[in-house]
DNA sequence: CTACGATCTGGAGCGAGGTCTAGATCAAGT
DNA sequence: ACTTGATCTAGACCTCGCTCCAGATCGTAG
């Protein structure tokens, strides 16, 4: 293998960008912005070495974000992450409010999918009864 | 009434603001952006006056956008409306494509929601635990 | 007639969330 | 040693989608 046996436990910024789908610039803006629990840990050389946990949490940043999770309440999060144990109420109350967020946000699509599946009725068989059928509705 | 007759038929930005739920400084930024259909009316002094049918597409524009549409592509459904009958395959083609990234967006949102439950509920059982149970798990 | 609120235009400004550049450094293969 | 590619930092820059401002005008109520 071309990685060092220590590859298996840490993994260069290159790496995690894979892992999670991430740029290597977003994967320093995250930090520059303090939304990582922890510091990360460098090489001799400078070199950042994300660990597994590492990669977990970003994940989890990962699935929040494309939730519409704001970066400002990421960082609240990684901060109460990083207070550490006795602040699990307070975690409870961001997620459970975002989860309420993510509802409200499936059932506006889902409403949009029906009118837009609906519009796509009303082109298919303007299309199947001929395009020229003079019909002329400006909101269909 | 405090409104003329002709209310009835065609309103001003801010009764439209307020139907829409957009603010007047958007509508004139879309109509600006050619996001409307048609040229809005005027009264002799220059105030916009809206059609029921403007309305009607800026009801559809606020899903579409809610729905994540980027604004370049409800201006090119737009176009196509304007462009009359005759490119209704393209409309459908447009809404279906958006269909297609509503209904990943929708699954994301799902599979996140399953994420947040899941770890509510760990917090939830730290909580019911006692605070300090010394069990420190930075993914958790 | 006057006052006052709503609207007008063109253009500047803003917040979120990245994204990229420059120039230097590190690390690994040959 | 040399080359090549990944990474480093600080900071500038970008897109998107509004949002607001200044200064003028309209129009309706009193």
């Amino acid at each position: 293998m071309t990685t060092t046996e220590a590859a298996a436990q840490s993994l260069s910024i290159g790496e995690v960008a894979e892992r999670t789908g991430l740029s290597v610039h977003t994967l320093r803006f995250y930090e520059r912005e303090g939304l990582l629990v922890g510091p990360v840990r460098r090489t001799s050389g400078g070199r950042r070495r994300y660990t597994a946990a590492d990669v977990e949490w970003l994940l989890i940043c990962v699935k929040l974000r494309e939730s519409g999770m704001p970066l400002a309440d990421l960082k609240h999060f990684a901060a109460l992450v990083r207070g550490g144990p006795g602040n699990e109420a307070e975690r409870l109350r961001l997620l459970d409010a975002h989860r309420q967020r993510v509802d409200a946000q499936i059932q506006a699509l889902e409403e949009c999918r029906s009118l837009i599946t609906w519009k796509v009725g009303v082109y298919a068989e303007h299309l199947a009864r001929g395009e020229a059928d003079g019909l002329w509705d400006p909101t269909a």
